[in-house]
DNA sequence: ATAGGGTTAG
């Protein structure tokens, strides 16, 4: 309608601002800037803007960052004298407050002559965005004194602010203050509210807000504005995010299909990759494949599908899901997805495929850098991780304390130990990055590995915070590592002082006295931890088949194959000790819970894993297993010689780094 | 025709 119009040269201003608006509220600023371009330019064609047209312009601006436009736009408003159009004013302020620049919002502000509620809402939500929350309620105390009233879009603004900063309480506090004045929440607040509760974990209050919409659901039931939808996605997003998946999962079920859009769905699968079981999660994404109706996912989906896929070592999935990336052209927003691509890959033992990810994009970040270099240290590809490095320098890039944690980490494990403290002095000296307490942990584990456990500890006393329980465990587990008793009880000592022995630091203990063959101790930390009701989590291991996932626990006899599993174990066994294995019994009660059972080394859940992996694998192709603890000593012995008599490479993640097993050596080369 | 909200990575 509209091309014919202008071709016949009856349109008018209305139009194209009618055309224009068009093209933003469907989300397409760029057509729209370029639609205006025509509408102002040279040509026979030259309409003046009036106040509507500038209106409709300046949030697209902002949109697209066009800080320079929006500029324009404001002097050519202040040439015309429609800057005295309050919308117009609101409009600008709005614009530059959304491309950062707060003072030039202020001074536009400041000028305008008259002002409504919304020019000051606006000003509080450009604080709040930024993060000078001061200044946003330092307006609260102005507009008190111009007696304008604050309204809820006023309280939601800074609700929302501290909410996205992770300032969750902060934003409680808010809302109770906006409850006491009397303004009464709507949906927005509701939603800014449960994302504040879902930042800090905050379930208690999380349940109140929840009571609360239930309530406000009543008066809002029955509009189309998809409102009461967003409430309960944020509902659900809250629940799983204070580690209550099954409640986020019966709030998700309480929604019928048909009403549930890409967001509930994503929200969802989120919420069971990072909060509770990552297969659930992948289930849940076939499940929304299925679907087939106007249900696509979006680049949030994929990602969220992707992090399961990671936590799970699911190779054989995420590359599908690799694949409908590439089928489905997720360009726009690829930056994303392909982050968590090379998050994926390395996380499921193919770091080259990581790389092939990274070397394909067009745009990268930090975190492109960091993931990639994070797959290398897991792999015990040091080296390949520091040259990552010394390119991200070149790039310009923010080099932050992430960035070190991650290259500390890659020198932990491939034992390039000069480098790594080399690393570490340069923090400060080069970067400007102070050294954080999970640096020293870095440095602690670095020190450790690599046997050098008084400089570790020297280290700890030279810190200028108090060294947190990570510390501590790193000392520990490097004392376990190189069997140093005296040094391994007194971490121990001092992870009972700061509460927080977790199961993992007693089996390290108990490790670290079975070693040296102090079995009463041993005795005396199993009765401990009988006393105080800690349980040591049950190692668990898993391979993917083509068929889905086997899962073992240790003596786990519940597989239908489980007999010609066991009979692959024994023959391996046996072959094995042919060959020189002599098993290291000192690990047999690595698993104290099923002492009763008897000795149980050869029944270990990785051992069943690695068994099951050859009866289903095609010779040659490599074995891929994934723990959830630690390899165990002698398992990864036994693995080191099984390697020497089968044709697979065998690839196993446990929960500190990848080994990969090859013609009878393990690449951590005991850098565990 | 202007202001506030839900899902993602190191």
């Amino acid at each position: 309608m509209f091309d014919e119009m202008s071709q016949r040269g009856v349109g008018d201003v209305v139009s194209w601002n009618s055309i224009i608006a068009a093209y933003v509220q469907t989300g397409d600023p760029a057509t729209a800037l370029k639609m205006f371009d025509r509408m102002t330019g040279q040509g026979d064609f030259r309409l003046l803007p009036d106040a509507v047209s500038l209106v409709n312009i300046l949030p697209a601006c902002a949109s697209v960052g066009a800080w320079l436009r929006g500029k324009q736009v404001h002097g050519y408003a202040v040439r015309s004298g429609l800057f005295g159009d309050v919308f117009v004013g609101n409009a600008i302020v709005d614009m530059y407050a959304k491309c950062g620049s707060m003072d030039k919002a202020n001074n536009v502000f400041e000028q305008m002559k008259v002002k409504d509620v919304v020019s000051w809402n606006a000003m509080v939500t450009g604080y709040s965005q930024i993060g000078r929350f001061e200044d946003a309620l330092g307006l609260f105390e102005d507009m008190r004194e111009k007696e304008i009233l604050l309204d809820v879009v006023t309280w939601s603004a800074v609700i929302a602010g501290y909410a996205q900063r992770g300032r969750g309480y902060e934003a409680l506090d808010v809302f109770r203050q906006m409850r006491i004045r009397g303004s009464q929440p709507n949906a927005v607040t509701l939603v800014s509210l449960l994302s504040a509760c879902a930042s800090v974990g905050a379930l208690l209050l999380g349940k109140e807000t929840h009571c609360y919409a239930i309530k406000c659901l009543l008066y809002l039931d029955g509009n189309d504005s998809g409102d009461d939808l967003m409430v309960i996605n944020a509902i659900i997003d809250m629940y799983a995010k204070c580690k209550c998946p099954k409640i986020a999962h019966s709030m998700f079920g309480s929604v019928a299909p048909k009403d549930r859009n890409v967001v509930t769905w994503t929200i969802m699968i989120g919420g069971y990759a990072q909060h509770g079981e990552a297969n659930d999660a992948l289930e849940l994404f076939s499940q929304m494949l299925k679907h087939k109706s106007s249900l696509i996912p979006n680049a949030f989906t994929i990602s969220c599908a992707l992090m399961a896929c990671a936590r799970l070592g699911a190779l054989r999935m995420g590359r599908q899901i690799h694949a409908y990336v590439l089928r489905n052209q997720y360009e726009s927003t690829m930056l994303f997805v392909a982050n968590c691509l090379i998050d994926m890959y390395g996380k499921s033992g193919d770091v080259d495929g990581a790389r092939v990810v990274f070397d394909n994009m067009y745009q990268r970040n930090s975190v492109s850098w960091t993931s990639l270099m994070t797959g290398y240290g897991m792999h015990g590809r040091g080296e390949e991780a520091l040259q990552v490095f010394d390119e991200m320098k070149k790039t310009g890039l923010p080099i932050d304390g992430v960035t070190f944690v991650v290259v500390l980490y890659a020198c932990s494990h491939s034992g390039l130990v000069n480098q790594g403290i080399k690393y570490f002095n340069s923090m400060k000296t080069e970067f400007r990055v102070d050294p954080g307490v999970e640096h020293y942990a870095c440095m602690v584990d670095l020190l450790g590995r690599s046997g050098r456990l008084d400089q570790a500890m020297k280290l700890i006393k030279g810190m200028p915070m108090e060294p947190n329980p990570i510390v501590w465990v790193a000392l520990l587990s490097a004392c376990r590592t190189h069997a140093n008793v005296e040094l391994g009880e007194y971490a121990a000592g001092q992870l009972l002082e700061l509460e927080s022995e977790n199961d993992g630091s007693y089996t390290l203990l108990s490790n670290i006295y079975a070693n040296a063959r102090r079995w009463k101790d041993v005795a005396r930390i199993r009765s401990l931890m009988k006393h105080t009701g800690i349980k040591k989590r049950p190692g668990c291991s898993w391979v993917q088949g083509k068929k889905g996932t086997a899962t073992f626990f240790v003596g786990d006899r519940s597989h239908p194959q489980s007999e010609q599993i066991y009979d692959t174990l024994g023959d391996l066994i046996d072959r094995i000790k042919a060959i020189g294995y002599v098993p290291e019994t000192s690990f047999a009660l690595h698993d104290v819970d099923d002492e009763e059972k008897g000795d149980l080394l050869f029944e270990h859940s990785e051992k069943l894993a690695l068994a099951y992996g050859i009866l289903i694998s095609a010779p040659g192709v490599p074995i891929r297993i994934t723990k959830n603890l630690r390899v165990c000593g002698d398992c990864h012995i036994a693995i080191t010689y099984i390697s020497q008599i089968i044709e697979h490479e065998i690839i196993l993640r446990d929960s500190s780094r990848f080994h990969h097993f090859k013609n009878g050596s393990c690449s951590c080369r005991g850098y565990w």
